[in-house]
DNA sequence: TAGAGCATGTAATAGGTTACATGATTAG
DNA sequence: CTAATCATGTAACCTATTACATGCTCTA
């Protein structure tokens, strides 16, 4: 099996409990979101994919009012490729922060536009920190529930000290660019030795 | 002009200086490398595209024993576009953190393994961070080096928050894995009830 | 003498987003 | 009446990785 990261989430949920296209968006985006992000672009095909290699089974569900769904619930073959790749050691993802890029060069033009920009991301995530650690004490509680809660604890975690890193940094970063040379020196002595080169290396 | 990126941060750090595609990757490797990466199968198809648009030029400049560079320069059209570029809100990248999902699906199959796994990344992690503050340091000391001095500043401090959590992380989470219940609770109440639906959402 | 670094680039492939199409029900 | 939710899926793009091709020089 190639390494479309798609398939093996969905067949993850599905060693969970079975469930449709639909219910995996939904389910991956509350317990995976912080972390994992699919869009129906990515689901369907990769779907059918699994259904092709009977890594999955599908049956269809009629309900009235509402359309037809398709649940899909994993098989054997479906379990051993999982556990196949669940033992391999975890890719490492491209990174890209698009805010920083522009940071890096110099920012918005208007300073207080980039305050106020880095005031609503701390904003929003003072607001998913406050979930996250629901959640937290939620599991914390419940700690018997399921065989996983130690590993949703480790995941939750990893999500609690990032957000809070990142809104220590916001913080930071404003009051940084409140605190801004008002006259920037503007003239590089010699542009060859910008930024690293300057530094020996 | 569209939203491919990786132009932009080309045209970013020939803002700062004139260069080839070769010294682009490089230099950004070390200045941006951990919040922003490319590979030369964007770089080098950006740069002609930025030549056709004419938002950079192009000299051959010859080199005895080694291949001749393509040095580019940003225009006054590329400085335009980059400019519109920086001043509209900043996209959010999609997460993916292939570590994560496999510890939310219960990690590997043999705990220890996973651990020495954790233990990995720390150490990897905790040279960065040496290296991370290292340049902190330099720009501190020599804050008057560059215009830009500051902005640079603020990503680097982004690094190292996250790259501190991150330690932090590991750490906690190694310690969770040498006390896992041994006997493990493998029957759950109602599979339907799971995660979330069980905190009453 | 093997491998790393210098330096350019392309082609094949894989991965991912977005907009669209369909159409009923329910809540505001 | 409007918008959201339910639920499936496809097609047209765009984005990104990987491997390959070329060939010289310097270091171990």
């Amino acid at each position: 099996m190639e390494k479309n990261r798609t398939q093996f989430a969905i067949l993850g949920m599905l060693s969970l409990q079975p469930m449709s296209g639909y219910d995996f968006r939904k389910t991956a985006g509350q317990c995976l979101g912080y972390f994992w992000q699919e869009s129906y672009g990515q689901i369907y095909p990769a779907l059918k994919h699994l259904l092709e290699k009977r890594y999955v089974t599908r049956r269809r569900r009629r309900s009235k009012g509402k359309p037809d769904r398709h649940m899909y619930a994993i098989t054997d073959r479906g379990r051993k490729a999982f556990r196949e790749w669940m033992g391999q050691p975890a890719a490492v993802e491209k990174k890209r922060n698009e805010m920083l890029l522009k940071i890096f060069f110099g920012g918005k033009n208007d300073v207080n536009a980039q305050i106020r920009e880095l005031e609503n991301l701390r904003e929003t995530n003072e607001k998913l920190l406050a979930e996250l650690k629901d959640i937290d004490d939620w599991h914390v509680r419940n700690y018997d529930h399921h065989a996983l809660t130690p590993y949703w604890l480790i995941t939750i975690r990893f999500g609690i000290r990032r957000i809070s890193a990142l809104i220590e940094w916001c913080r930071e970063s404003v009051k940084m660019l409140r605190h801004l040379p008002r006259e920037v020196v503007s003239s590089v002595p010699d542009p060859i030795d910008f930024y690293f080169k300057s530094r020996g290396e």
